[in-house]
Order: structure tokens, then C-alpha cells, then sequence
DNA sequence: TCAAAAGTGTTGAGCGTACACCCATGC
DNA sequence: GCATGGGTGTACGCTCAACACTTTTGA
């Protein structure tokens, strides 16, 4: 009990909401809680922000210290501060947010003696906390990032089909889309190269693969504001 | 010094930007500082969080202790945490974000020697600490509120007249718009309700005054997302 | 040959944009 | 009567939604 201050002080933490997609569902990564309060609960990975670094670098380096993921392109999403959020003390914690590509998704356990799980968003488990809010908030976001700045593709490898991106689209928005449409709607943004491969052994004909310039699209999004 | 903790902690604050709008042009709510640090400097309304309070109402005690103006519709805008944006010491600050409307815009000056005025968002002074920033980020919420939330009728009275209100998005756009494209497109809304009466003793044809119906604005916009 | 997804165009409706003139009022 | 904003309609282009069939591949 070294730090004293005149006032007293909400500790700070920070969580992240890591979205990715496998098995065609769009997942959110959650640890098992080592210890009390909430033990064997699932939670958002996070923890106490250091007094060196940014907010979100300790969102960064608690996501590495607890599933062995590492991700730049973390937003901030809110920050969650309601007196009783935490049974032990006042707590207030400012949630990230943050899509990963499939080959970042493998992760390890974190030295806490927690468990860490992908679970589908149709599915999560009762939370810690007000974990489940600062879910829904999150979700809510996906959606405006999709639609707004199409953000689908960071989701998938860096080489995709457009049946996958469609996937995604629906996964996210939860209904289905015309194909056609679709298709018209992502190719007319400027924003995907068709690659010269395609992509094989696949049971029906091989779709071409696509690439998304992300630079293009920040560029054509500036045009659209003048 | 009676409040001593195991591991350090930042600081808590919270910053409330205010827009107002008075003699056609935009304006935010600033106060003088006292006290040093950036003593003599123009900030945004803000301070310290207390324990057995949420962050919102924080932000409304503080607006309310330093300028006298008191306003629900806080909305959080996002938090600041950089390590030395305070040269004091860390300080974490939870940023909020509000419109009132011209009879809210009096106020009366705080108890710590400040002083406090309307800044048109033209000609914002130099702040203290980060709160330019803070002001900027502002500012895209506001075009955002006001292109998809039809926001600009907040900073006006509860009765107005259409060449008001496209003069606040005219304001906050910064770029003239079309009479009759704007008429359509805001009646087109279907959440305006034209009031019997006018707006007399002007030196040109009276104007129907209109209010602007938020609950069916908000049903509206929940069909589109349906 | 069959299953499974890939790929491909047209049409109609609604929305945003461009554009110019007369009207009511106070001075 | 004049200055000042109030109030009004049409035509075009673009974007969005609906809709069905042929192609390629592996099993």
C-alpha cells in the first residue's frame, strides 16, 4: 500500500473485444477467469492499465499476456465506468476493439491458470462483470464498421473470394443477401484486385481470389467528403 | 494523503464539450483556468470524478459547479489517456459531448476564479492540455450527429422556423446548401409538425415554426434497420 | 451425372441534385 | 417601393432491390 493520494481513485483497467471468424460464424474470444470475483466465469480479456504506457498499448499487451494474440488496429470502443460494475471496488474500464484474420486466431493460454475460447456471437456464455454489455456495445459497432467502412475483409486472409466476404456480410448482419447484388455493390467500391489465382480443390467451380486495397478505399472515402 | 493503494493509479477526469448556437454561427462552451497548470488558459468544463458517482454524472456535477448550465443528452464521446497529457502527473480523462439549446446557453461563472464564454468554432482560442484535440474529435461527432441523427434541431428552440435550421447545418457543414433540396429532404423525414402559428415581427414574410417529434424520429429509424 | 457454389444483367422505384421565380412583411 | 428572407416543382442521374439461369469442378 505504497501510492497514497489525497483523494481516493478509481482503479482503471482496460478490455478488449477481439472478433473473428471460423466455421462460417463470426466469434468473440473470451478467458475463464482463474480467481475471484467471477472465478470460472468467462470474461473479456484485460486488465490494470500501467502507469507508462498508452490505454491502448495495455489493452495490447494484456491481450498478449492472456491469449498470446498480438493485433494493432485496436479502436476504442467506451469506456464503462457505473459505480457497482465491479463487486470489489470502483472500477472503471475502457473497452477496444478489435477484428483479427483466421491465422491470428491461434492462441495460447495465459499464465493466470485461465482458460481462453472462441465463442460464436449466436452463443456466449453468461459474463463477468458487465461484460455483456460491453459486448453488445461492440456488436453494435461491427455492424456500423461493416456497413460503413466495409470492414469484412479484415476478418478473412489477406486472399479471398467473394463468396467468403458474402458470408461474413450475412454472418454479421444476420440475414441473407442477393449474390448478384452483392457482388455489384463490393466490385463497384474500386477497392478489391482481382487476383490472377484461384482458389482450388474446392467440390464445384473454383472461385477467383481478391485482395482488398485498404488505401484506395480511405482515398475514395476522402473523395466522397468534398 | 489517506488513500493508499497497492499499485499506482491515473487520475480520473471527465471533459464535457457544449456546443450552442447563437448569432448564426456555432460555439463552444470554454472557462478561463485559475490555477496552473496552463494557468490563464482557455479548457473545456471538466474535473475530477468522485467515487459514488458514474462518469455522466460527473461530467453534468462539473458543467454544472463551473458554468451554472445544467443538460441532460450527455453523450460520451471518447477517453483520453495518453501518459503526459497532463504535466502534473497521469491523468485519464473521459470525455463527453453535448448540445443545448439557446435559453440553456446562459450561464453563470464558477467558484474557482474562472471565467467562462461561447468560443464561435471559427475562432477557438489556444487550449490547455490536450483539449484541442478533444474539440476536434468533437466536431466529427457532430457533423455524424447531424447527418445521421438530423441533430441540428437540438441547438435551436423547441419552436423554429426551416431557414433556422438549415442555417445550423450550413454552420456545421460549412457549406451552403439548396433551399428547396433541404425542405424536401427534412419534411421528407415526416418528423417535423408544422405549428399553427408563425414567427412574427420580422422585416419579411412570416415563417411557419415547426417542432421537431424525436419519438417518431426514433421509430423511424428503427424500421429502416428492420 | 450430380451436388455445390461461381458467375453474370436488366428493370423499376426511390433518392439526391441542379436549378429560378413569386410572395409576404417591415421599413 | 425596396430589401429580406419565405416558400414552391420538375427533370435527370444514380443507387438499391428484385429476380433466374448457365458454368465449372470434384466426388
Amino acid at each position: 500500500m505504497n501510492y497514497c493520494y489525497t483523494y481516493p481513485r478509481p482503479a482503471l483497467t482496460v478490455d478488449t473485444v477481439v472478433f473473428g471468424y471460423q466455421n462460417e460464424e463470426v466469434s468473440v474470444l473470451l478467458i475463464q477467469r482463474g480467481g475471484p470475483p467471477f472465478q470460472g466465469h468467462w470474461a473479456l480479456p484485460g486488465g490494470f492499465v500501467e502507469m507508462d504506457e498508452n490505454l491502448e498499448n495495455a489493452a495490447q499487451r494484456e491481450l498478449w499476456e492472456e491469449t498470446g494474440i498480438r493485433t494493432l488496429n485496436l479502436e476504442q470502443l467506451h469506456t464503462f465506468g457505473e459505480v457497482s460494475r465491479d463487486p470489489r471496488e470502483r472500477v472503471v474500464s475502457v473497452a477496444y476493439f478489435a477484428l483479427v484474420r483466421p491465422n491470428q486466431m491461434a492462441f495460447r493460454t495465459g499464465s493466470d491458470a485461465e482458460d481462453a475460447r472462441w465463442f460464436s456471437i449466436k452463443n456466449i456464455p453468461s459474463l463477468a462483470f458487465d461484460h455483456d454489455r460491453i459486448i453488445s456495445k461492440a456488436l453494435i459497432r461491427l455492424r456500423e464498421k461493416l456497413l460503413h467502412e466495409q470492414a469484412g475483409f479484415k476478418l478473412l486472409p489477406k486472399e479471398f473470394t467473394l463468396g467468403q466476404l458474402q458470408k461474413i456480410y450475412e454472418a454479421i448482419l444476420d440475414q441473407s443477401l442477393d449474390k448478384r447484388n452483392f457482388r455489384k455493390k463490393i466490385l463497384g467500391l474500386g477497392c478489391l484486385t482481382a487476383l490472377s489465382k484461384k482458389l482450388e480443390s474446392v467440390p464445384h467451380r473454383s472461385p477467383i481470389l481478391y485482395s482488398f486495397d485498404e488505401q484506395r478505399f480511405q482515398k475514395m472515402d476522402e473523395i466522397k467528403f468534398s
